[in-house]
RNA sequence: GCGGAUGUGGCGGAAUUGGCAGACGCGCCAGACUUAGGAUCUGGUAUCUCCGAUGUGCAGGUUCGAUUCCUGUCAUCCGCACCA
């Protein structure tokens, strides 16, 4: 019999679709387990980066259903998005009838791959039923107060006509036209992350099955940073301006301020002074450079004076205040004071613009004067020039200062964060409609949630040209106030496909709920996520939003954890010859051709064996034999040896039994532990041995056991079964089994069956391995001592010399210290 | 610059609390079966001055014993980066 590999697997996937096998509903007599992986954007196929994906998840989700868990294994699809659009102004083709054809055709190619999903709770955010729930999700956010409008500098695509996300800006050129992005003053809907800012950064700390990776980037994303707000009083006016400083310790350095060009403030400020004419040109210059050059570190320092100075209020010191490119308007205050001794920035700057440089810190152990510095001191030290405070160590100067200027009224502490709220409206047609209306009225209006969802309309002309599909279609913009009944217009931003992302894990619950995105009851079984599974380039983006959402909708009552992933498995790449797959370079090797050269199962086999699955993999094509061929090595062992399956209990054994049977245990022991730990490779290597332990035994063994060949093909089909459902649901048939592989539960391991009567341990002299023996392995560590110094050999190695130490370790090694 | 990781044969990788470095696989070599084999089976495969030394990026340290623990250092990869 031939190992029909696409006879197989077909056949197991029609049963599979056509029974409901992977079908799950609560069960309280169980423990759960939510497995889950990211879902795919629908492009239209599958690249090896999912099959990866998907395989390490399968594996997985069997496993923990084999050791007794009821497990939730859902798959669906992150379905708006631009492509979609992209597609409908190259070819014509509407983005709805893009993305479904394009999702019939993944979902054929994840069924070819057989995966164990529940189809019957797939979903797809483009849907109706579904963005009804994001649009809800939108409201609950307006109406907590964490989703409001305001003006922003977004990005701006002059050529088509359309603001781009950050992920579409690519070198500072729209990634689609290639024309150079700008940046453009818009009302656009943010979400208040910040708000959530601390509690986000506080339990990265209870993430502990999170990888360091991803813990330390959120970490440094979030960038909380302590320091202090400092007003200083703009000279002949009583306004002040406050900066934002982590070393309030140098405010006796101070020798300048610098101001964000785009400060609301600044044109106040130099309204009518004689450098004017001078500021507004170089406010042009700056906002005319890209973001990218804005925030490259090696930009130059630029600035000009505003003809207006500001008081220390330390010292009642009198200094210039400067326009500068960089400093940010939306980090701290958007003003910062200058301290060109201990600030590299500041250095620069202030050598560039000859403004004076006073060191006010200084090392322990030496002098530094301000003539002779060549870069900023940043480094801790001991307070000078800085009036009381001469003499204090900067560290403990710090909280004092803050103090001080508490006391006086003109400064407090201040915690900052890098983080930025999320800017979720999109112009664009292919995403979730943001519920709101406008009305002359009544002002902004929110569709009420029993109005849900407003549909995206169908009847929409794609050009590319012009302002957004949606603006454009009167059908969609025009309608009444929901409040007034007068007439009204429609927002027409979508919302960012992140946020249809940001909560699809708790849909999957509950996926066919129309009153509500889940029921509390169907989320307080499955979530949290038990094991979350996909690729890195998520690391920020989706998996802050998601644990936003979250803790949002735990706040509110809706959910009983506040993070949803307990935890995160972040596979590596598939790569090919070192390199990223990619079609410019020509090396992207299609999962369907291997699909169809070797099938499905030495795909999987191959993926998960050659590398631990949070590293990247390098694609391999003769080591995919090498997995093909473990497959046929598995099949016609079980085809040859089927016969002898029988139901009689273990008896007598030859020597020859009791090795496979030691073999055949202590592979069921290491797939175990290596499961467990998710070390898929080395399962499967263990699995390997155990098959050449069965193969020696088929050469070697003079009268062949029928309970003990049971035994290793039972426990062989068994531990396969995760890895490479199809071939081993065959076997067990053809092996004579009538029950379903996928429910019967994890074999275990006969401990007696790893007992030996004898074992070899290693003779070491002063910690060089001279000589080993085989001995009982029940010998004390005193008899081990008295055998091991009767050895020929280490009796040669000993000769002369004096034996200062004798150390035994049961079952493993005897070492001989000599001098 | 800040943060995170990784360095082991020709290659992918293994060695869970310190205890035989190189499991398993790829590749390569040899043999068997065969008209033939790119099928299959069996054996071999770290390096060298090969009778006994050396080997887990490099240099130290702790220990009877270090791929594993500690200190320093180098290289590569990834993320963030003019964030005050």
């Amino acid at each position: 019999m031939k190992y029909d590999f696409d006879l197989i697997e077909k056949k197991w996937q029609k049963i599979w679709d056509e029974t409901g096998e992977f079908k799950i509903s609560e069960d309280t007599n169980k423990p759960k387990y939510y497995a889950l992986e990211m879902f795919p954007y629908p492009s239209g196929n599958l690249h090896m980066g999912h099959v990866r994906n998907y395989s390490i998840g399968d594996v997985v989700a069997r496993y923990k259903k084999m050791r007794g868990f009821n497990v939730l294994h859902p798959m669906g699809w992150d379905s708006f998005g631009l492509p979609a659009e992209n597609a409908a102004i190259k070819h014509g083709t509407p983005p709805a009838e893009w993305t479904w054809s394009n999702i019939d055709n993944m979902r054929s190619q994840l069924k070819r791959l057989g995966f164990s999903y529940d189809w019957d709770r797939e979903v797809a955010t483009a849907k109706p039923d579904y963005y009804k729930f994001t649009q809800w999700m939108f409201l609950k956010l307006y109406q907590n107060g964490l989703a409001y409008k305001k003006k922003s500098y977004v990005n701006w695509c002059p050529s088509c006509q359309t603001v781009l996300a950050n992920e579409q800006v690519v070198n500072g050129k729209c990634e689609r036209c290639k024309s150079e992005v700008g940046k453009k003053d818009l009302e656009q809907w943010f979400f208040k992350i910040t708000d959530y800012a601390q509690k986000l950064l506080d339990d990265i700390d209870k993430l502990d099955g999170w990888p360091d990776k991803v813990r330390s980037m959120q970490t440094n994303w979030i960038g909380r940073s302590e320091g202090a707000e400092l007003q200083f009083k703009l000279d002949g006016s009583d306004k002040t301006l406050t900066v934002f400083t982590t070393r309030p310790d140098t405010i006796y350095g101070v020798s300048y301020m610098v101001i964000a060009p785009e400060h609301p403030i600044v044109d106040e400020l130099i309204s009518g002074k004689p450098q004017e004419a001078e500021c507004r040109e170089f406010i042009k210059k700056v906002q005319s450079q890209s973001e990218i050059v804005r925030s490259a570190t090696d930009t130059e320092k630029e600035g000009v004076f505003t003809g207006t100075y500001v008081i220390n209020p330390f010292s009642g010191e009198k200094i210039p205040l400067y326009l500068a490119n960089y400093v940010f308007v939306d980090y701290g205050t958007g003003i910062v004071m200058g301290v060109p001794a201990h600030d590299q920035r500041d250095f620069d700057f202030a050598k560039k613009y000859k403004l004076p440089i006073r060191v006010v810190i200084s090392p322990e152990d030496k002098d530094i004067d301000s003539e002779n510095l060549t870069e900023a001191f940043a480094a801790e030290g001991v307070l000078m020039n800085s009036d009381k405070f001469t003499g204090l160590n900067n560290k403990e100067a710090l909280p004092k200062m803050i103090a001080y200027a508490e006391e006086h009224g003109f400064g407090e502490k201040k915690i900052n964060f890098r983080l930025r709220d999320w800017l979720i409206s999109r112009q664009r047609y292919w995403g979730a409609p943001i519920p709101i209306v406008y009305c002359d009225k009544c002002g902004t209006v929110e569709i009420p949630e029993s109005q849900l969802p407003v549909k995206l309309p169908e009847n929409v002309k794609f050009t590319g040209q012009g302002k957004s599909p949606l603006s454009e279609c009167p059908e969609f913009v025009n309608t009444t106030c929901p409040k007034c009944g007068g007439p009204a217009r429609r927002e027409t931003d979508t919302m960012d496909t992140f946020v249809c992302s940001s909560w699809y894990y708790m849909r999957y619950c509950d996926p066919h709920n129309t009153e509500m995105p889940f029921s509390k009851e169907k989320t307080d079984y499955w979530m949290n996520v038990d094991q979350y599974i996909g690729g890195v380039e998520h690391a920020i983006l989706h998996l802050l939003y998601a644990r936003f959402f979250t803790k949002v909708l735990h706040d509110l009552g809706y959910i009983g954890c506040d993070e949803p992933f307990e935890n995160l498995l972040t596979q590596g790449m598939v790569l090919k010859d070192g390199t990223k797959m990619s079609k410019s370079l020509g090396n992207v090797v299609s999962p369907e051709e291997i699909i169809s050269k070797y099938g499905a199962d030495t795909a999987r086999l191959f993926i998960l064996f050659a590398a631990p699955p949070e590293r990247d993999l390098d694609w391999n094509d003769t080591a995919v034999e090498g997995a093909y061929r473990f497959l046929n090595r598995v099949w016609r062992a079980v085809d040859d040896l089927k016969d002898y399956m029988t139901d009689e209990k273990i008896g007598g054994l030859s020597e020859e039994d009791k090795k496979l049977r030691f073999a055949v245990n202590s592979a069921i022991k290491k797939v175990t532990e290596n499961c467990n730990r998710f070390s898929f490779n080395t399962a499967i290597s263990a699995i390997m041995e155990m098959v050449n332990s069965l193969y020696s035994y088929k050469e070697k063994a003079k009268e062949y056991n029928a309970p003990v060949i049971t035994e290793a093909i039972n426990s062989l089909i068994l531990l396969l079964y995760p890895f490479v459902p199809h071939i081993t649901s065959e076997l067990w048939e053809v092996s004579g089994h009538t029950d379903k592989l996928s429910t019967h539960s994890w074999p275990e391991y006969d401990s007696s069956a790893l007992v030996v009567n004898e074992i070899e341990i290693v003779l070491q002299i002063n910690g060089k391995i001279r000589d080993k023996m085989v001995i009982s392995p029940d010998l004390t560590p005193d008899e081990m001592k008295e055998l091991a110094l009767k050895s020929e050999k280490v009796q040669s190695f000993i000769e002369g010399k004096q034996v200062v130490k004798v150390i035994a370790v049961p079952k493993k090694l005897i070492n001989i210290v000599v001098k």
